[in-house]
DNA sequence: GCGCTTTCAGTAAGCGCTTTCAGGGTGCTA
DNA sequence: TAGCACCCTGAAAGCGCTTACTGAAAGCGC
């Protein structure tokens, strides 16, 4: 019924409670103690409490890691690599899905910190509202001066910590400089909620390489949505009813595209045949879609390797410590050179 | 510097300890001290410890799930629904993943208990391997006796615990009769290891089905892989190069479908034209495949829903309870009548 | 106005563990 | 053989919180 705790065993085993905890946690003890008293704890079926342990002054074991939504291809990769760090270095991660609710990702953050992990991760564009930002910012503050480690993935103005960026900008006008390239002039894009970082800096990046070419994006040919497959088919099929005569379709992100494939399918409109498509991210199904993705290939395990491998080292310089991850852009079917 | 307490803020409001706790708790105190204990909490931007808490005998409030792999669709899709719930309930859930391997299972478990978790959720198949069964039992017997509560995805064998199962094996003789009736009756199928008691009923149900239909499945035109995109790829090639002489290919799980995909797109054949192929489990992406999927549809998220929602209520019975949940077959594109 | 119940703040006892500190063997040196 | 270091074990002090339990003040009926 109740717990077996260290005292249970430390009586089982007739040694002290001080022996009892020094066995089980590897320090010195006689040999003969030592295995009476974890024989004591296996035959007890022995479990520390890990609240009494985390009271008394040991190191946690559990990090925190906050993201929009696992059910998304690219949070689940990045969670991935995540977990896999996690794993290595045998921590339990506690895993919170917003569902792209800013104040849920908020409490979240309190909840993380009242559990007192030693390390809270952050993955996902940040909300570009100010009132936002200080909440988050309230609630950082002293989880960081409590010796609170924290990292984000994708994010740049929030707060000063540790940062993975993956290289929107420069990635986007890459794509931008290919697609040009394969003879394209005129463009679309599929754009994100724009009080997201990420949207600012994809779009931006495209844009700005367009404008270099003297190529211009017409606003009409941007239609903004949710950061979602569905939220690709909408603004896919926005674009269609205002009557499309682009050539090529830039989608931020490659779950977006998805969508925008499945619009573009249901209007009988061929890809890349009559308009070519291309995402950013590289999340692993584009691959296997008909026609392969045209992309911004992103290393997501890495990105969510590198924010646990920040959140865990130390960070002895002064100031934030940031990794920047270029994308490469990977050329498949979905975009043909204009005849 | 170190963390602010609740003596602290009691100092800070001029109460007692005890008042400055039952005001933070909505406990009955004068509205009067209630203010000044709110005031100066968020003046110091007090966080409860939660462990201190949960060793007070607070109630806990995260929830720990174990899941092969977030990275898998399926997985993903399913978490969603559990977390979905636990948002609905104010609960953190720790999510651990265990890369599918057995040992690291036990030890989330053995974690989660350490943690005390008031609920365990175990999704995805369980191993039919004794050794891992014992282990597993052992680790979970005391912690049901402590009043944990644990409910399970898709594992019958595992305990006596609440379980949600999807009716793979009647879904899958399902799947067989619609495959028939499309005029098949050369099969191959991509299996995952056989140590899966999900392998086993849909692989079984699949197989009854067509040999109670007069139809021999050739132990030949199975292949075993992992339950991966990766392992279809593979599993597919290997059949292709046993010489495939089969009109239908089906896929143990959507995930491996989408590796078939690849080897078939990769020897130049043609789905359904060459060959035909179904899955099972619908997950999302599967609708945006060239060709849609054929496969047998799950309620992917409320499979999580339901597990939650098992370990979040009380079992008044004396029994485990078991929400069984059925798929549907849906017929799409990859799927064409034998000519 | 007296003695009762009721209300509510404060005191203090843990929850289960780690860790400092003290004390008592043991083995070594002189 | 006495003396000194060590090395271990055990006793005890918290870690930050909740919650009986205690006690004082206030409200009530007669």
């Amino acid at each position: 019924m109740s717990h077996v705790t260290l005292e249970d065993v430390a009586r089982a085993a007739e040694v002290s409670l001080a022996t009892a905890s020094r066995a089980l946690n590897g320090r010195r003890v006689t040999p003969h103690l030592h295995d009476r008293v974890l024989a004591a704890a296996a035959r007890l079926a022995y479990t520390p409490n890990a609240h009494a342990r985390a009271l008394a002054g040991a190191s946690r074991r559990s990090v925190g890691v906050v993201c929009h939504d696992v059910t998304d291809p690219y949070f689940a990769a990045v969670a991935g690599g995540v977990m896999r760090v996690a794993a290595d270095n045998d921590l339990l991660v506690m895993l919170a899905s917003t569902f792209r609710d800013p104040e849920r990702e908020i409490a979240y953050v309190s909840m993380l910190r009242a559990e007192r992990a030693p390390a809270i991760l952050l993955i996902g564009s940040g909300f570009e509202d100010p009132r936002w930002e200080r909440a988050m910012a309230a609630e950082l503050a002293p989880y960081l001066d409590g010796g609170g480690r924290v990292a984000v993935v994708s994010r740049h103005r929030t707060l000063k910590v540790d940062s993975v960026l993956p290289e929107n900008r420069s990635g986007a006008a890459e794509l931008a400089r290919a697609l040009l390239g394969l003879g394209h002039r005129r463009f679309a894009v599929l754009s994100g909620p724009p009080e997201l970082t990420t949207v600012a800096d994809r779009l931006g990046g495209f844009r700005d390489e367009l404008t270099a070419a003297g190529v211009a994006l017409d606003p009409g040919a941007v239609a903004e949505a949710a950061f979602t497959r569905d939220g690709g088919y909408r603004a896919m099929t926005e674009l269609l009813d205002r009557g499309l005569d682009a050539t090529c379709v830039f989608a931020c992100t490659d779950v977006m595209a998805v969508g925008a494939y499945a619009a573009l399918r249901d209007r009988g409109l061929s890809v890349p045949g009559d308009v070519s498509v291309a995402g950013f991210d590289d999340i692993p199904v584009v691959r296997d879609l008909a026609p392969p993705l045209t992309t911004v290939a992103l290393p997501l395990h890495r990105l969510g390797e590198e924010a646990m491998r920040l959140a865990l080292t130390e960070n002895t310089a002064r100031r934030r410590r940031v990794v920047r991850l270029p994308g490469a852009v990977v050329l498949r079917d979905s975009t043909a050179p204009v005849a």
